[in-house]
DNA sequence: GCCGTTTTTGATAATGATTATCATTATAAT
DNA sequence: ATTATAATGATAATCATTATCAAAAACGGC
């Protein structure tokens, strides 16, 4: 049977409450502060815990390792392919639909059970943007 | 000055030809039969300047390592869950209207030079789902 | 609260994928 | 052919993640 820790229920707290999508060493290293005894295999044990139940999602990274993410609204992410962050993009109840109608229908075609999708956007973000006008 | 090499040819060649998607091990056994002489090194180096110049591109995996796609279509990606396997799905003219035009928008909303997007969608594939059913 | 059972933890070893190093070989320009 | 530069292949190094396992924490019954 499951058992409750404290570790989880931090973990699962911070992860919700932050905007960022940290990687596990960095969420590793801020709940160390508040927590000291922590470690770093909890944080990895846990966090893939949290994404079988679907609580929280793994991000993966063009420009590094695995981000996570408690951001329970749907949401699509882009990444930076200068400084790697990532930022949340939100869609509106009609891209939602579009996007939907057009999941539901290739995933028919391939014959497949759909699940989830994912929809990565790559670029450069407004401050990386900047920094190459100035240098150039 | 860029110079050319048989290893890299041999490389970019394979990968637009077959119609899977390679893990870097993969293809290095794979090319390893035509070019006993081959190093697992010179697959990584090449693959990943192919990316940089955009003749291939990375894919990257839920359930294992980094994979590579030659197929220059417009196309999105299906991860099976269960036997990790990739299957490339056509978008449809109309679709590609679609998406391309939610992700202008959005890119637009995100202040953000918008370059690329990967469409993933996971689940299971037809042979898995079969499975499933079998042992139930 | 205490006892026995099961789960979780944290330290650290092990693994696996990818990258760095560097002497050797191949390519291209003169 | 000579020389300069880039690419290769073997292997060491790195980095993220997973496995191992003894100790600690949580739960259940008494």
């Amino acid at each position: 049977m499951k058992k409750y820790s404290k570790q989880r229920e931090i973990i699962l707290e911070s992860l919700k409450s932050r905007k960022d999508h940290p990687t596990a060493e960095k969420l590793f290293m801020d709940l160390k502060k508040q927590m000291p005894e922590l470690g770093i295999a909890t944080v990895y044990r846990n966090l893939t815990e949290l994404c079988e139940e679907g609580l929280i999602i793994k991000v993966k990274s063009r420009t590094g390792p695995d981000r996570y993410d408690g951001n329970e609204l749907p949401h699509i992410h882009f990444e930076c392919k200068k400084c790697g962050d990532f930022i949340d993009i939100y869609l509106t109840e009609t891209q939602i639909k579009q996007m939907y109608s057009i999941m539901k229908k290739l995933s028919g075609e391939v014959e497949a059970e759909y699940e989830n999708s994912e929809i990565y956007l790559t670029g450069l973000c407004k401050r990386c943007k900047n920094i190459v006008k100035k240098v150039v």
